[in-house]
RNA sequence: GGAAGCGUGCCAGAGUGGUUGAAUGGGCCGCACUCGAAAUGCGGUAUGUCCGCAAGGGCAUCGGAGGUUCGAAUCCUCCCGCUUCCGCCA
């Protein structure tokens, strides 16, 4: 959500951004409401005041009271118009993009994103590649048909020593970033609806989540969860930026991908997901800053897991509605012969926090919404799959990544 | 799942239909007193929104949404949350 007043100022920069994006959104309906809104209002309030000062004292005379009881009337049916005026006032609010940053690119999807760096070796085999399904059977640490007898269309059951792989990975990261000053959460992973409008996610989003109850549903990463955590608060400027590491399950139904990777653990309808999260000062410069941050973190560990990754910057197309700007990590897919993605940095300067209601008192008193970022630390199993490609000997073996062994009782995942 | 109670400002806590945005105490900020501090005294201390260059003013808000009334923090209905007891359960 961004400040009408802002969207009243600037009503051109708010159709460059939707044409950016490739969103719909009509800004001259969204003026012509906000006026007629405005309108009503000052009708409503004149004569609530008069209202007000009618009806102050004590017990009325007959002649009065029958003045009181029009004006309530007429009142009634401002309050109706009025309530009519603001659903639809609110539900446009909810579609205005966010303008993108300058420097994100333009474009419609993902095949024009920008390439920004590389990093790593592309590792040359001198036997067949094989894939990480294959590899990930043969080694019985992952057992496909089972999973989908079981719980469905992609589902699966990771094994042995994908099992081990997964603890070592949350636990090798989670300590990564406990040591850099996060704050180590378990989120939920069920959340109300006003959550997920909050962030962004509804209401475009809503095949792509589950839906579990009347107002809840499962979150697609825990991003949803901690963002709600500071709802309708008010911090103070010294306790920000506040940075999260959040561990949760994440959930997506994957509805409109059903082409993509439908075999495997790339694309799943249940995975989980180490987040970070940061609140921070109202700040432009800020954001920047702790957007570069985030994705350093994420860059660090795949650099640790000595895995070859590149990083995009999204064009526009490829944007949320509330994004401001997003970098993509993307790490190499040996069978594949390219780079997946891994990661997604994103910063969303007061958008969500708006639509959250979490605001911050700055040294002189004021208040300001407050900005947020987010960015994947790790994502399981997804990650796996690289590692075991990259990883992988001319035994079919696999070679547990370095950083991992003070988690791992094994150096090599092998057939035991 | 059954029963009872509760939800007021930064905190504690009054307030059960009429200038109540809300007593009182604490906290916090400012000023005075003091060489300085403590103590004391005085003053200030919500958010949103609309109009306005501003000063200022209007409206809304006592968990949320509706309702009754000329008038609601106070009465009614539903919802949400919390607490306690019972049942069930990892």
């Amino acid at each position: 959500m961004l400040d009408i007043k802002f969207i009243r100022d600037n009503p051109d920069l708010i159709k460059e951004a939707a044409r950016k994006k490739g969103v719909k959104f009509d800004v001259e309906q969204l003026l012509a409401v906000d006026e007629r809104r405005r309108h009503v209002l000052k009708e409503l309030e004149n004569k609530r005041a008069k209202q007000n000062a009618g009806s102050r004292g004590g017990p009325k005379a007959p002649t009065e009271l029958e003045e009181l009881k029009k004006l309530k009337e007429e009142i009634k049916v401002l309050d109706e118009e009025m309530g009519h005026v603001e659903r639809e006032f609110n539900e446009l609010m909810l579609w205005v993009p966010q303008v993108p940053d300058s420097s994100v690119p333009e474009g419609k999807t993902d095949a024009d994103n920008v390439e920004i760096r590389k990093w790593g070796k592309i590792p040359k085999f001198n036997f067949p590649v094989k894939d990480n399904i294959a590899l990930m059977e043969t080694l019985d640490m992952l057992d496909l048909e089972r999973g989908a007898k079981v719980s469905g269309f992609r589902g699966y059951f990771l094994k042995n020593g994908a099992v081990l792989l997964s603890h070592a990975l949350w636990n090798f990261v989670l300590e990564k970033f406990v040591k850099k000053g996060y704050k180590p959460l378990i989120a939920p992973a069920i959340a109300r609806e006003s959550n997920f409008v909050g962030t962004g996610w509804l209401p475009q989003g809503r095949d792509e989540m589950y839906k579990i109850g009347d107002d809840e549903f499962l979150v697609g990463t825990s991003e949803i969860s901690v963002m709600g955590y500071h709802a309708d608060e008010i911090l103070q400027e010294k306790d920000l930026p506040r940075k999260y590491i959040a561990f949760s399950p994440c959930y997506r139904s994957e509805a409109g991908s059903y082409g993509k990777d439908t075999k495997g653990i790339m694309r799943v309808h249940e995975f989980y997901k180490l987040e970070q999260v940061i609140l921070c000062k109202a700040d432009h410069e800020e954001s920047v800053k702790w957007h570069e941050e985030i994705t350093r973190n994420s860059e660090e560990i795949v650099q640790a897991l000595k895995l070859p990754y590149r990083v995009v910057v999204n064009c526009a197309g490829d944007l949320g509605l509330g994004q401001v700007k997003k970098y993509d990590i993307e790490t190499w897919m040996p069978s594949q012969g390219r780079y997946r993605e891994t990661h997604s940095a994103s910063y969303f300067h007061d958008f969500q926090t708006r639509r959250l209601n979490i605001r911050y008192r700055d040294a002189s008193g004021k208040i300001h919404f407050v900005h947020s970022l987010n960015n994947t630390a790790l994502a399981t199993p997804r990650i796996i799959a690289n590692i075991v490609e990259n990883y992988q000997t001319k035994k079919g073996t696999v070679i547990v990544p370095k950083v991992l062994r003070k988690w791992s009782s094994v150096r090599e995942i092998q057939l035991s």
